[in-house]
DNA sequence: AAATCTACTGAACAGTGTTCAATAAAACAA
DNA sequence: TTGTTTTATTGAACACTGTTCAGTAGATTT
């Protein structure tokens, strides 16, 4: 069955086409600026065969998604090599903050823009879960080693999740050009960095 | 003069009769699926009537972003009668918090949405610039009275305001859903009083 | 060689924001 | 009152959007 076998490579080299003229053509505009047929032009198809792919421009979208996820998760894994929790902690944060410096797009995509998220709940955010409880799971090896003892674990992330996120979306949006007289990464590296001065004194 | 200014009531009583239903189909729709349509049929005025009165559908967007935060900032002034300035921080943030709870879609309107913010950093954002520095002054009055001394007025405000933003934000959006077991309300309020037990400790 | 299947096309549909010639009505000038 | 100008409104049109689908060319199978 060679011939079959070559159908599939080729139907999966078309969809990872298709994919690649998709990622390009959504980083560069964001979700809604971002047309089927622009992103049928970049890779030289009718619009029509990006159907014959995938089921609409969401499921599109959602392939990226994920694939921010991954990228993300693969640069925190990194830190599992950090023996205490704490230090792990705060390295994930910074490591967060630097992945939205890096990948603005991508992290509009993951974390602010909404249209396609919606239905997705299920099937897509497994992968969001996924980092939930990885830091639910850091907080808890705090409060393990003594840290955060008074603190409601859940609240707690749900607080450390909120502080970085809010950064970060500041940040993506450019909702932060007030503070004039620094930068954006200033603001957001010293920013998270007053918030480890308060964890560090609880 | 009295027809000029008959005329010019008229002009802003359209006006308004435009805004109230642009109003009506932002927030139950979201910027994107309202359309220009929809705001005409709600009014039962033509499509091209709306351009008479407004240049597009961003300028319409525009006014009720700063609708939104002038009910905001409506809300946090009361709290100038509260004389301990750690203690109107802290209640600025639940009044916040407050806010995005029961104007979900303002806040998306507000802080969120971006198709139209772009290019109105100079007119539509003095207000923002506005409750930015209405937060810097709190930190400062604190500092004067002895808290966060060691912490650099302006990242700490930014952190301040992105705590609070992250919370809401993570609300607006529904990607706080993987909390199982603890509705949204209480993961913002308790988040953000974790945040609050974080700085008493301070 | 004929039949089937598979990948692909481009036209079409219903929607979008926006523009603009036409127009009716109101205000002003004679 | 008449004619002229201003003002407000319309609805058709333009260029775009996501999506569907009949048609088709080419490869595969019978």
């Amino acid at each position: 069955m060679g011939i079959a076998e070559r159908k599939l490579e080729e139907k999966q080299e078309m969809h990872k086409r298709i994919l690649d003229g998709a990622r390009k053509v959504f980083l560069e505009k964001g979700y809604e600026q971002a047309s089927m047929r622009s992103i049928a032009q970049e890779i030289r198809y009718s619009p029509g065969s990006l159907y014959f792919y995938f089921k609409d421009k969401s499921e599109i979208f959602h392939e990226l998604h994920k694939e921010g996820f991954r990228l993300l998760l693969n640069q925190l894994k990194v830190l599992d090599n950090v023996g205490d929790p704490f230090e792990r902690l705060k390295a994930s944060g910074r490591v967060f903050i630097q992945f939205a410096q890096e990948n603005k797009d991508y992290y509009n995509l993951m974390f602010i823009v909404d249209e396609p998220v919606k239905d997705s709940l299920s099937e897509g955010f497994q992968i969001a879960e996924e980092a939930i409880s990885y830091m639910q799971e850091m907080v808890k090896e705090c409060q393990q080693k003594g840290k955060f003892r008074d603190m409601d674990t859940e609240y707690f992330t749900f607080l450390i999740i909120s502080v970085v996120h809010g950064i970060c979306a500041l940040f993506c949006k450019h909702r932060n050009s007030s503070f004039i007289g620094k930068t954006n990464e200033e603001l957001m590296q010293n920013g998270y960095e007053s918030f480890v001065a308060l964890l560090e004194k609880s």
